[in-house]
DNA sequence: ATGGATGCAAATGATTTGCATGAAG
DNA sequence: CTTCATGCAAATCATTTGCATCCAT
């Protein structure tokens, strides 16, 4: 069995896991099982996941904590997640790839969990460029009460 | 002693802990040794301290780190500090009052810390008020490479 | 074949908590 | 004098690590 006929055989059974494959031979990482298993659960989910609900969602029942834990690690400095802190106790991971840069708005009191797209930072980036820095990242989050809350 | 003169005697002695009582009794917290003394060091300090920072700086080596967790926790919810992370392991603490709202930039290899006083997001808030949200805060912080680093 | 990934168990380390005592209002 | 803060010690809990085995390349 050549290559491309192994290659199209898998892409027929299942194309998002094709879709890993080619993401984690992109980065030289090697093509597991947990590994595809998390890369499901995260794609996923409407919204960032902590260590422990990902452990709780993967299929496999024997799947590790630990490995949950260096599998993230792995995909953060892969910068195939990006970690978002919502200061509560747990970090949380949502997938990078394939999704546009954006934010949260997080309710105080329920914890529900919205998108913000609109990204104005690019001024500040280009005065932090001006001043000498240069790979410049960010992380922004709101917080605030949404209007079920406030009824109550 | 009457309370007056009371009160008269310690400002002579020290203004700023005279400042951290009115802060303190504003709040209706307790004025004790503990609270002041970390006050004190948060005011001296020109970043964001972590827990054990701030517990390295005290002057009283018999304070407790427990402590210092319940007195920053306190001054958490009392708004007296904001809480911030940049993505590290420890959690640091900066005195939100007499000071201006404001963030940081942070070399993601020497870990200097530079404010970065600019804030353009008043924009972003107004669109979620009206997206329902209300009592609005953020938190964004930035990371980069600074000139020295760049350097090497 | 061989280096790296995983499961398991144990260690680590930051943070929290129970309790007796002492201090603040 | 009553409530709350503190020091001390012990517990908790998320995260990391050592190791033997298994799997991807």
């Amino acid at each position: 069995m050549n290559k491309s006929r192994n290659k199209l055989f898998s892409a027929e059974r299942n194309d998002v896991s094709e879709e890993f494959r080619f993401l984690l031979n992109s980065k030289s990482q090697r093509v597991t099982g947990p590994r595809l298993e998390i890369l499901r659960v995260l794609k996923e989910s409407r919204d960032p996941m902590t260590i422990s609900e990902i452990h709780g969602k993967v299929k496999n029942k024997n799947m590790d904590l630990a490995t949950v834990y260096r599998t993230v690690n792995l995909f953060y400095e892969n910068n195939i997640v990006c970690e978002i802190d919502f200061k509560d106790e747990f970090k949380r991971y949502e997938l990078l790839y394939d999704r546009n840069h954006h934010h949260h708005i997080v309710c105080r009191k329920c914890r529900k969990i919205e998108n913000v797209d609109t990204c104005i930072l690019n001024e500040l980036e280009k005065f932090l460029t001006e001043k000498g820095y240069s790979e410049i990242t960010h992380s922004l989050e709101f917080f605030g009460i949404c209007s079920e809350c406030r009824k109550n």
